[in-house]
DNA sequence: CTCCTGTCCTGCCGGC
DNA sequence: TGCCGGCAGGACAGGA
């Protein structure tokens, strides 16, 4: 489920439970997720302080007192949760990841499908790590544009969604987003990405920025209330455009009154593309 | 190299 | 009601 701006809502609703605390007490409530846990990832933990929270791609980034990142991939269902010194606790199913601070707080990590990862990474060494190296810019950042996507783009006979989705290309889209900002930039999911102009990666660059940015906006306040409810940080409902809308008239086609449901589903390597079949060219 | 497919795992939803 | 197939937002290995 979580993309950049779910994942960045993450980060920024634990800081300030995190930020500054003491790690008491590990709980590890089976030996992997999607790959093991460090074999010494308590003793990594235990006893220190949390310097700060980040985010890199869809990673959350803890980093501690002792040059250690704990790494934090929530994958496809994984969800952190706040319960609060003095609120009730009891480990539920697929809780797999425990941390007890020095405030009472506990930080729970749930994930079903188990497609998350939790490692440690020397924090000298972070951007050498496998899972940091090959990296694309942040599409916040400003190494992200329209010219450097032309450039990374050139040759690649991929389709233009695929290619965004690619980690390498551009770090934190992932399926749902992606479509999203096709639709608003009106661009065919299923084009080649080398064929794609320099003036509509323009208008992608800058639909990837405003759905992303919109999304975390409103995430920030979802959370807030959901948060007031049972603590739950990343599960929140955002209304999207295309995405999840197969049948529907898009909002385009809406104001410019068309009557005919516009909104298709196909399948590009296995996954769901939602896109308007009347304006993205 | 690039690109595509299959796979990890559980839950849920719709159809019969 | 129960069973079954299909699908799910990520990342990576392996093969063509």
């Amino acid at each position: 489920m979580p993309e950049l701006p779910e994942v960045e809502t993450v980060m920024r609703g634990l800081s300030p439970y995190m930020q500054g605390e003491v790690i008491e007490r590990v709980i590890l409530k089976r030996k992997d997720l999607r790959i093991p846990f460090p074999k010494n990832l308590s003793q990594q933990l235990q006893g220190r302080r949390v310097l700060n929270l980040s985010r890199r791609a869809k990673y959350i980034l803890i980093t501690l007192d002792n040059n250690v990142v704990l790494v934090v991939h929530l994958g496809m269902s994984g969800r952190v949760d706040v319960v609060e010194a003095e609120q009730d606790f009891q480990i539920r199913k697929h809780d797999h990841f425990i941390l007890g601070l020095h405030s009472g707080v506990r930080i729970i990590y749930n994930d079903p499908r188990r497609f998350g990862m939790i490692f440690t990474v020397d924090q000298k060494a972070i951007e050498n790590h496998k899972s940091f190296a090959m990296l694309g810019p942040e599409p916040l950042g400003n190494g992200f544009s329209a010219t450097y996507l032309k450039e990374k783009l050139k040759g690649k006979k991929q389709s233009i969604k695929q290619a965004i989705m690619d980690q390498r290309v551009v770090v934190g889209v992932g399926n749902i987003y992606v479509c999203e900002a096709l639709y608003e930039s009106g661009i065919d999911p299923t084009k080649k990405a080398h064929e794609v102009s320099l003036k509509k990666l323009e208008n992608l660059t800058r639909s990837i920025r405003h759905v992303l940015r919109k999304a975390i906006n409103a995430g920030g306040s979802t959370l807030n209330d959901y948060r007031q409810a049972d603590g739950s940080l990343g599960y929140f409902q955002h209304h999207f455009k295309v995405y999840d809308q197969e049948g529907t008239l898009c909002p385009k086609c809406k104001k410019a009154e068309y009557k005919k449901p516009c909104i298709r589903r196909l399948a590009q390597s296995g996954r769901s593309t939602y896109y308007c079949a009347r304006t993205q060219k």
